[in-house]
RNA sequence: GGCGCCAUAGCCAAGUGGUAAGGCAGAGGUCUGCAACACCUUUAUCACCAGUUCAAAUCUGGUUGGCGCCUCCA
């Protein structure tokens, strides 16, 4: 498979580090807050790429984070009047149920940074030993300059940065050797979480926790490291000094980058109003929908969230979901006879569609055109395929679709839900009408169950329901 | 000021040298008691200008417009 990689900003052919292995660190959300559209991009996108990967029969180790010590999480801690381990426990909950619910499987691991801190402490260690940091007043900045591939990732180098800088002083700055440096250990404050360390009582900086979790939970050298556009720097510039300073071998083999997610045309913000949690949105739609909407762009490319969009989506995916009910009601009725050389046929065209599929994964992800495949065979299955044919052949192509919808994390299989009776009593009703040409009575019917988000639909093997 | 990205039909969105996938919406038709679902038909020369080439949406240069990062941020 090709994956663009942002440090050479160019397709390459992944190849694993180790065989049939493959290890993803995948850059998690600050918990201090419910997560919104932006944190689920990432999010679904390298699930899919996960499940692209296993797909493939790779052995994945994902690795994602959750960084449970913050100033946001102080902030909003001290406005509630509560310990931030309870601000960080309560959201990493609900993020979970978020996750879920955009059917984000969950990762090899998950840790939390307040968990890694004695090898948090252990790496900014040799970082000292190694010239790579130093200690002034109980904070440990990391002497960037001391390592010479400072900028590779995102482009930068050290002199424009300087020039920028000018403007944008920070409190603080006067004591560190040189601007650039950045913080490994800050000193604690009267009512912040801490721990002991050999420069006293403190909490570990922002980057320091992505480069100690990727090394302990995949190794030195991790495969494919992945986030949000936004983190490339300083965030992911800053890890791979960290850990490239420590370990001498290079950090992350590819690097994968997410573009940013707009809401009516511009930046998501909580000044602009236009902040949408999962949470809220999930009122409205179904999540699934969400995840096919975010998937219907290709990931690198910027995305516009808004309304008319996303119902468009809803429409979309709605395609899909009828072509698989129908083809389920169609295994039910096909008899289990001879392939006919025809059906044969069929069968051929059916693997012509996975293998343009696969081709559109392999080729840096693009779900757009994979989905646009599956749209293919959602028309080929509806006019070429019926309970007419041999069952063998309908099971195959629900198989197919259901798998590569599944790929996507788009859930095609419905559980059969079971009306309550009176419901039920008034589709029988409804049918006893029709029979009788009371087609008056009927519509009345139909109404009726309509207002209660319950849609009939008349077919040749009975009368067909779904939720609106 | 530095680095980088984007511009394809009413809307969304693939396509990186050989004469434009797919979806939504719209129009016409078939099926249906009607509707829904489904099926058939129908809707673009790819921001603009110049160049390279037998051939460009696709390469090069320029113009215009939009966006991101450089500060916490997915």
């Amino acid at each position: 498979m090709k994956i663009y990689n942002t440090m050479t900003r160019k397709k390459e052919d992944f190849v694993p580090i180790r065989e049939n292995k493959v290890g993803i660190y995948v850059c998690g959300p600050t918990v201090y807050d419910y997560i919104h559209m932006g944190n689920a991009r990432p999010m679904i996108v390298f699930d899919t790429l996960r499940r692209y990967l296993m797909y493939k029969g790779y052995d994945v180790n994902y690795v994602s984070n959750f960084t449970d010590v913050d100033d946001k999480i102080i902030k909003r801690a001290m406005e509630e009047g509560v310990p931030s381990v309870e601000i960080s426990e309560r959201y990493i909950e609900e993020v979970k149920k978020d996750m879920k619910a955009l059917n984000v499987m969950e990762a090899t691991t998950h840790p939390k940074a307040t968990e890694e801190i004695p090898d948090m402490i252990d790496m900014i260690k040799v970082l000292i030993e190694k010239g790579h940091a130093y200690e002034v007043n109980g904070t440990v900045y990391f002497r960037t300059r001391s390592f010479p591939g400072y900028g590779k990732l995102s482009k930068k180098n050290i002199d424009d940065l300087e020039a920028g800088h000018r403007d944008i002083k920070v409190a603080g700055e006067e004591e560190k050797e040189d601007f650039l440096d950045f913080v490994l250990w800050k000193p604690k404050k009267e009512g912040e979480p801490s721990w002991e360390s050999p420069w006293g009582e403190g909490r570990p900086g922002w980057h320091l926790e992505c480069s100690v979790m990727s090394k302990k939970y995949i190794g030195d050298i991790i495969d494919i490291h992945a986030g949000g556009e936004d983190l490339i720097f300083p965030h992911h510039e800053n890890e791979i000094a960290q850990s490239e300073a420590a370990n001498d071998v290079e950090f992350a083999r590819y690097w994968m980058h997410n573009g940013f997610l707009k809401i009516d045309g511009e930046k998501m913000s909580k000044s602009l109003g236009n902040f949408f949690t999962i949470r809220d949105i999930g009122k409205k739609y179904p999540l699934q929908v969400i995840r096919f909407f975010i998937l219907s762009a290709h990931y690198r490319s910027p995305l516009n969230f808004a309304d008319t969009l996303v119902e468009s989506s809803k429409s979309s995916l709605e395609r899909i979901l009828n072509a698989m009910s129908k083809l389920k009601d169609a295994m039910d009725y096909a008899e289990e006879k001879e392939v006919s050389a025809k059906e044969k046929e069929l069968l051929e065209k059916i693997e012509e569609y996975v293998t343009k599929y696969e081709a559109a994964m392999e080729d840096d992800l693009n779900t757009a055109d994979a989905i646009s495949v599956i749209f293919e065979m959602v028309k080929f299955a509806n006019s070429s395929i019926s309970s007419a044919n041999a069952k063998i052949v309908v099971e195959r192509m629900y198989a197919v679709i259901g798998k590569l919808c599944d790929i996507l994390g788009i859930i095609t299989e419905t559980e059969t839900e079971i009306l309550d009776s009176e419901i039920e009593a008034l589709i029988q009703e409804r049918q006893a009408a029709r029979k009788a040409k009371n087609f008056a009575r009927a519509d009345e019917i139909r109404d009726v169950l309509a207002g209660q988000g319950i849609i009939l639909e008349d077919t040749r093997e009975g009368v067909k329901w779904k939720r609106a």
